[in-house]
DNA sequence: GATCGTTGATACGGTAGCGTATCAAACCCG
DNA sequence: CGGGTTTGATACGCTACCGTATCAACGATC
C-alpha cells in the first residue's frame, strides 16, 4: 500500500491533517500524539515544511497509484467500474481519505507545491476516468467532459452539508450517479 | 452598525478568510490590515470567537438572500437562469466569493456552528435550484436529484486543479454545463 | 468651558509553537 | 568489552497571538 509502513511522523501528520487541516499539523502536537517529544523530529526532518513536503509527496504517489488500480478493468464492464469508483470515493466509506483530500485541496489554494501535487493527481484521475468513458464508446471530447463532470461530482458531493439526513442523501447520490452513468 | 455596509472588522475578516482560511483570521493580523491596533477590537467583540460568529451569520444571511434573488426568474426561462447561475458561481468571475465559500466549508468540517450555517445555505440553494428544474417541467424527485448534481458540479469544479490551461478548462466547463441543462 | 463617554493606542502577562543546543542512554560493531 | 553512532529527552530563546488593563485624546452635552 502507498501508506503501508510509512514514516510514523508522516502518518501522524495525515491523521492531524484529516482532523484539523494543514494548520493543525504542528510538530509538537504530533509528538504528543505519538507519545514522544519533538526531540527526534528535527533529526528526521529539517523542519515542519519538510514534513509537509514529505506528506505531499506520499499523497501524490499514493493517489496516482490508487486511481490506476481502481480504474483497471480486469474483466469488468467500464460502467460497473465507474460505479465502483463512486463508491470508493464516497465520504461514508472513506471519511479520513476524503478529509485528507479536501484539506490538501484547501491547502493547495495558498501553497504552490500543494497545488502542483493536486494538479498532477487530478490529471491522472481525469485521464483514467476519461479512459473508462472512452471504453464505453464515447468520443474523446465527450468522454473528457463526462469525466470532468464525474470528478466534480465526486468531490463536490462531499463539500455539501445536506441536513435532511443520510437516507435522503444517499437517495440523491444514487439518482445523480445514475445520471452520470447513462 | 448593522446597516448595508457591514462592520469593518467583519469585512477584514472575510478578506483574510479568503486568503488564508479560518486559521488566518487573527485579531492582530486584521488590525494590522486595517491600519489600527487591536485596542478597539475587544471593545466591539468579546473575543475572536465572537467575530467568527458574526462573520458566519453575515455569510449565511447574505448567501440565502443572494440565491433567492439569483434564481428569481422575472421573465427569463428557467434554463437561462440556471446557465446564469453557473456563471455567477464560476471561480473566474468571483474568486473571492468562491475562496470564502470553500474556506467556510473546510471550517465547517470541524466546527459545529459553521456546519449549521453551511447546512442552511445548502438547503436554501438546493431548494431554489430544484424549483428552477421543476419549472422546466421535471418531476419533484427528478428535479431534486438534478439540483443536487448541479450544485455538486458548481463547487466540485472549483476544487479541481486542471493544469491544462484556462482554455481547455472553460471548454470542459461549457460542455459539462450543457450536459447539466439538457 | 468643564465633564463624561467613546475610542483606540500602549503596555502587560500568558500560551503555543518553532527551531537550536546539549546530553544521556541505547544500540551497534570491532 | 569499549568506542562511536543513533536516538530522543530537556532546556532555551524567539515569535505570534490572545485577552486584559490603563490612559490619553477627542467629541458631545450641559
Amino acid at each position: 500500500m502507498s501508506d503501508g509502513k510509512g514514516d510514523v511522523w508522516v502518518e501522524a501528520g495525515f491523521a492531524e491533517l484529516a482532523r484539523a487541516g494543514v494548520e493543525g499539523v504542528r510538530v509538537e502536537v504530533l509528538a504528543k500524539n505519538l507519545g514522544v517529544t519533538k526531540g527526534g523530529f528535527y533529526r528526521r526532518f529539517a523542519d515542519r515544511a519538510a514534513l509537509l513536503d514529505a506528506m505531499l509527496e506520499a499523497w501524490r504517489k499514493g493517489r496516482i497509484a490508487a486511481i490506476a488500480q481502481q480504474t483497471s478493468l480486469d474483466g469488468q464492464a467500464p460502467r460497473e467500474r465507474l460505479k465502483a469508483v463512486i463508491q470508493l470515493y464516497s465520504e461514508r466509506l472513506n471519511p479520513e481519505g476524503m478529509a485528507i483530500e479536501l484539506a490538501i485541496r484547501q491547502w493547495a489554494r495558498s501553497d504552490e507545491s500543494a497545488a502542483a501535487a493536486v494538479a498532477s493527481v487530478d490529471a491522472a484521475r481525469l485521464r483514467h476516468v476519461g479512459d473508462l468513458y472512452r471504453a464505453t464508446g464515447l468520443a474523446t471530447e465527450e468522454a473528457d467532459a463526462q469525466a470532468f463532470l464525474f470528478y466534480c461530482f465526486i468531490f463536490g458531493q462531499s463539500l455539501l452539508f445536506v441536513e435532511s439526513g443520510p437516507r435522503k442523501r444517499s437517495q440523491l447520490v444514487a439518482k445523480s450517479a445514475e445520471k452520470l452513468l447513462n
